[in-house]
DNA sequence: CTATCCTTACCTGTCGTTAAGTAAGTATAT
DNA sequence: ATATACTTACTTAACGACAGGTAAGGATAG
C-alpha cells in the first residue's frame, strides 16, 4: 500500500490494456502474469477464471462512464443535453483509450463475452441517450424517425476512432485525398460530430 | 465440380464465417475444416497457412465491395452520389454480413491482421467516398470542416450495425425507450443515414 | 505415369485451470 | 510475551485439451 497500486489494481490495469489490444479471446493470462510481477496461478487468487477477470475490468470502466456521463450533462434542453452527452463521452474514451478498445472488440463479437450484468449496466448510458432523443422528439426540437440510428452514429464512430489510428494511417498512405486532412483528435471530432448530429435531427420552424 | 462449389470455395466460405463469428485469433482450423468436412492438413494444400486463408477470404470480399461500388455510383451530383455511394455500401453489408463482421474484428484490433495488400485494397472504397466528399466541398455544395469524421460515421455506422444485433436486443431488455422503437433493418439504416448525413453537411444558400 | 487432392499420424507449443505448498502477517488465547 | 490458529498472497509444478503446422503416403482422374 506504500506503492500507488496494490497488486490487484495493477493487475486490472495491465488486463484492461491486453484485453484491449487482443481481445477476450486473444489474451492469455501467462502474458498478463508476467507482466504484472506475478505467476499465472496469481490471478486465480484474486479472480475465479479468465471470464470473472475480463467482467471486473469491463464492469471497472462501464461503472466509471455512468458516472462520468451523468456528471456532465447539466443542462436543461434536449439540444445542449445532446450536445454535453456526446462530449463527455468522447471525452471519456480519451481519457480511457483502451476501454474503447474493448468495447469494439465486444461490438465485434455481438458482446458473447458480456456477462448479463456487463449487459446492464451497459445499458445505462444508452438509456439516458435514449431519453435525450426522446425528449427532443417529444418536445418538437428534434426530428428522428429511427433514434436507433442517431445512437449508432454517436457510438460506434467515438469507439472506432480510438481503436483505429493506426489502420487509418496505413489506408491514408494509399489514398492521396486522405493525406491531406489532418487526423482530427478526438475532442475535435466530438466536436464535429455533436454539430452535425444536431444539425441533422433538429427541427426546422 | 459437378456439385456447385468446389471444396476450395467451400471452405473460404466457411471459413469467413467462422472468422467473422470468432476473429481471426478466434478460429481453429480443425472447426473449419471438421465442418467443411475435409481434415485440417487439407487446408494447408490449399493455403500456405492461416494467415493465408485469412487474406484470401478478406481479399475476396474486398474486391467484390469495389466492384459493386463503383458499379452503383452513377449520378453526377455529389449529393446524389453520396446517396448511392452510401445505399449500395449498405446493401453489400446485408449481402455478406459476414464481411461486415470480419471488418468489424479488423477495426477493433486495429488491423492487426491485415496485409499490406488488404489494406491497399481496403484503401479503394474509402478513397471514392473521399472523393466524393471533396468533389461535394470543391462545388460548394458540402461543408465539412473534418471529410474524416462524415466517412467514420458511414463506415462505422453500418459495420457495427450488422454485428451488434444480437447484442442491442440483450441491452433492449433494460432500456425501456428501446423497446418501443422497432429495429431497422439496413436499408432503412441506409436510407436514414444517407438522409441525415446529406442534411448535415448541405451548404444551405 | 503423373499431377491433383486429400488423409493419417504426429510434433511442439501454449492455453486455461488446478492442486499443493509456503512465507509472512494477523488475531487470539494463555 | 509467546505459542497457536488462521488468513493473505502468493509460487511451483503439473494437468489435459487444443492450437498451428508438417512429413509421408494413399486415392483418384486424365
Amino acid at each position: 500500500m506504500i506503492k500507488g497500486l496494490s497488486k490487484k489494481e495493477k493487475l486490472l490495469q495491465i488486463a484492461a490494456r491486453h484485453f484491449s489490444k487482443h481481445g477476450y479471446e486473444g489474451v492469455s493470462l501467462d502474458a498478463i502474469a508476467k507482466e504484472v510481477g506475478i505467476t499465472k496461478a496469481a490471478i486465480y487468487y484474486h479472480f475465479k477464471d479468465k471470464e470473472a477477470l475480463y467482467e471486473a475490468v469491463l464492469l471497472f470502466r462501464l461503472e466509471n462512464l455512468i458516472v462520468h456521463i451523468k456528471a456532465s450533462i447539466t443542462a436543461e434542453e434536449p439540444e445542449e443535453k445532446l450536445r454535453q452527452y456526446i462530449e463527455s463521452f468522447g471525452a471519456f474514451l480519451e481519457e480511457y483509450p483502451c476501454f474503447a478498445a474493448i468495447l469494439a472488440h465486444e461490438f465485434a463479437d455481438d458482446g458473447k463475452h458480456m456477462s448479463e450484468k456487463a449487459v446492464q449496466t451497459l445499458a445505462q448510458p444508452l438509456g439516458t441517450l435514449t431519453a435525450i432523443l426522446n425528449e427532443g422528439i417529444d418536445q418538437g426540437v428534434f426530428t428522428i424517425q429511427n433514434p436507433f440510428a442517431v445512437q449508432l452514429m454517436i457510438v460506434s464512430s467515438f469507439v472506432l476512432h480510438q481503436t483505429t489510428a493506426g489502420l487509418r494511417k496505413r489506408v491514408a498512405h494509399y489514398v492521396q485525398e486522405f493525406a491531406v486532412t489532418p487526423e482530427p483528435d478526438i475532442k475535435d471530432l466530438a466536436k464535429t460530430l455533436a454539430t452535425k448530429i444536431i444539425k441533422a435531427i433538429r427541427k426546422e420552424q
